[in-house]
RNA sequence: GGUUUCGUGGCCGAGUGGCUAGGCAGCGGUCUGCAAAACCGUCCACAGCGGUUCGACUCCGCUCGAAACCUCCA
């Protein structure tokens, strides 16, 4: 199979072959969370997304080092870069250490991305770890001739940037236009100019987190840890950057500018960029404050929640849409997420329960009329088929939907086995539960987080209890096999009867 | 105002110049002690107006509407 990776980068904005810089290694930078919250919903797009990309490249072969940053220090509050820093002031409000607080929400943060199972990157530097790296950077650009200081604060220099190279390439934005467009704020009396971004700002004397460097004790600009981490971990050439559209402008502009003054010249292959997720059809974001935890989501506290959903819920959901459409959260659409991914993964089950089956050797004249006619010991084209498009699917620039509508295909077919409708070969199981083992799981990454009691001695317990209805049910004791049935579903197991035997599950 | 992007059936959400997306919900049927599940069939669509074309939901233009970014945000 030929794999062609196709993926969409913004810089060009078309879709572009995958071609990495030194392969078979591929490296990749995300922007991850600045921790002074609890994570919501819109953080798990960006996890999720680049989780996939991640997985798959694995998949693929490559050699994948994923570095994904911690930012906990340098995110102004409000005013351009006039202002507290958020964890500092969250700090302040709480009587703690600033690193308190980073340490807890980033703590949070694990947890709850693990429980979505988004793998842990290879690498997860912190801002606040790599002061020397920044200060290094502005040196380097401050020699470039890009930047100058000015009371202890230095700047980029945009202008003289945007006569060498084009700043705004990236967004689509014309440097006039920002010159005219940039709001007066307060404290841009040091700029030379509004769109000058800094890159090292001087400390008020009330500012908690410094460290000293050779223009003052201050604090790195906000778009510089991720340039400075990127060249460190990933060299000043590397293939994949990523993270949410709305860091398109300024940050990743700035980053561009960044590198290219420090370096000499650009240092990421391809931009990608994931979307939001909307509510009411607006930015689920922290400034907005209609955002929704994923600690609420997951107990279902919070008011514009009917009920509680399940990570693999919340995953699924974010997966059944492209990574470049909006997604619009609702509790409908919630809803039809969990019920799709139970289908899903009862379809799953049900293919392992008919495990590897005889061969049947005289091909049935009577089946049924979708099931194509095999030749013989030959593979059903259909499910070779549904691993081609599987793979055509995350080739095309990682388009999980498609994967998915595919594996629901899957499930059809094997519920019709089930129900004896038509028959397929033990290599077609084997086939089948290959693309389940590789798409849902490995590479979609849905893990089956139900039924977490279960043990040795449920299992035990539940096929005594099962034989027993198994017996009044052939006496036609009603009263006694539906007795045992509601008793087991206030427990939240579900039982199922079916033409083989009954089948259970724990909600 | 500028930049970027989008408007698909009851809801969510793919995709393509002519051929079924998929899920959830609905309707009819099969199966079943009942229930559930499953299977089969089925209804509902491409914002509006022009243009290009043998043919457009798909390309182009305009209109209307929506969002993101231009200030921290994933």
């Amino acid at each position: 199979m030929e794999n062609q990776l196709f993926i969409h980068n913004t810089l060009t904005r078309k879709k572009e072959l995958f071609e990495p810089l030194n392969p078979p290694f591929a490296g990749m930078y995300v922007c991850g969370p600045t921790v002074y919250g609890d994570p919501h919903l819109g953080h798990a797009r960006p996890a999720i997304t680049f989780d996939v990309v991640f997985r798959y490249l694995l998949h693929l072969g490559y050699k994948v080092r994923y570095v994904r940053n911690i930012t906990d220090v340098g995110h102004l509050v409000a005013d351009l870069d006039e202002g507290e820093d958020k964890i500092a002031v969250k700090a302040r409000v709480e009587q703690l250490e600033p690193m308190e607080i980073a340490q807890y929400y980033a703590d949070r943060y694990f947890i709850f991305m693990d429980a979505l199972n988004v793998k842990r990157p290879s690498i997860e530097p912190r801002a606040s770890g790599h002061i020397i790296e920044q200060i290094l950077m502005v040196s380097q650009i401050l020699e470039a001739g890009f930047a100058y200081e000015v009371n202890g604060s230095v700047y980029f220099d945009v202008e003289k940037y945007s006569k060498a190279y084009s700043y705004g390439k990236l967004s689509g934005r014309v440097l006039d236009d920002l010159m005219t467009n940039t709001r007066e704020l307060e404290g841009q009396e040091e700029k030379r100019n509004p769109a000058d971004f800094a890159l090292w700002k001087k400390a008020q004397p009330e500012h908690i987190m410094r460290w000293p460097s050779p223009w003052s004790d201050g604090f790195p600009g906000w778009h510089l840890e991720c340039s400075a981490m990127s060249t460190k971990y990933l060299g000043d050439r590397f293939d994949i950057h990523g993270g949410g559209m709305d860091l398109l402008f300024p940050h990743h502009e700035s980053e561009i500018a960044q590198c290219q003054a420090a370096l000499g010249h650009e240092s990421v292959k391809y931009w990608l960029h994931n979307n939001m997720i909307t509510i009411n059809g607006q930015k689920m974001g922290k400034s907005l404050g209609n955002f929704i935890t994923l600690d609420e989501f997951f107990t279902g506290k919070h008011a514009s929640l009917h009920q509680p959903y399940s990570a693999m819920t919340i995953r699924f959901f974010i997966l059944q849409a492209h990574y470049r459409s909006t997604v619009d959260f609702s509790n409908e659409a919630l809803q039809a997420a969990e019920k799709g991914l139970k289908k899903l993964m009862a379809g799953f089950e049900t293919l392992e329960k008919m495990g590897p089956q005889p061969r049947t050797l005289p091909k049935n004249k009577e089946l049924h009329p979708r099931s194509l006619p095999k030749k013989g010991g030959e593979d059903d084209p259909r499910i070779i088929e549904l691993k081609q498009n599987c793979y055509a699917a995350m080739n095309d620039d990682f388009n999980s939907p498609i994967v998915i509508a595919n594996l629901f295909e899957a499930v059809r077919i094997i519920n019709s086995v089930n129900d004896k409708k038509e028959t397929i070969s033990n290599e077609d199981l084997i086939l089948l539960k290959e693309i389940f083992d590789v798409f849902l799981f490995g590479i979609l990454g849905i893990t089956n987080d139900k039924g977490g009691d279960r043990s040795q001695v449920v299992d035990g317990l539940m096929k005594l209890i099962l034989a027993i209805r198994q017996k009044s049910r052939e006496t036609k004791d009603w009263g006694t096999s539906d007795q045992i049935r509601e008793a087991l579903q206030i427990l939240h197991i579900t039982v199922k009867d079916g033409k083989d035997g009954s089948i259970w599950n724990i909600e």
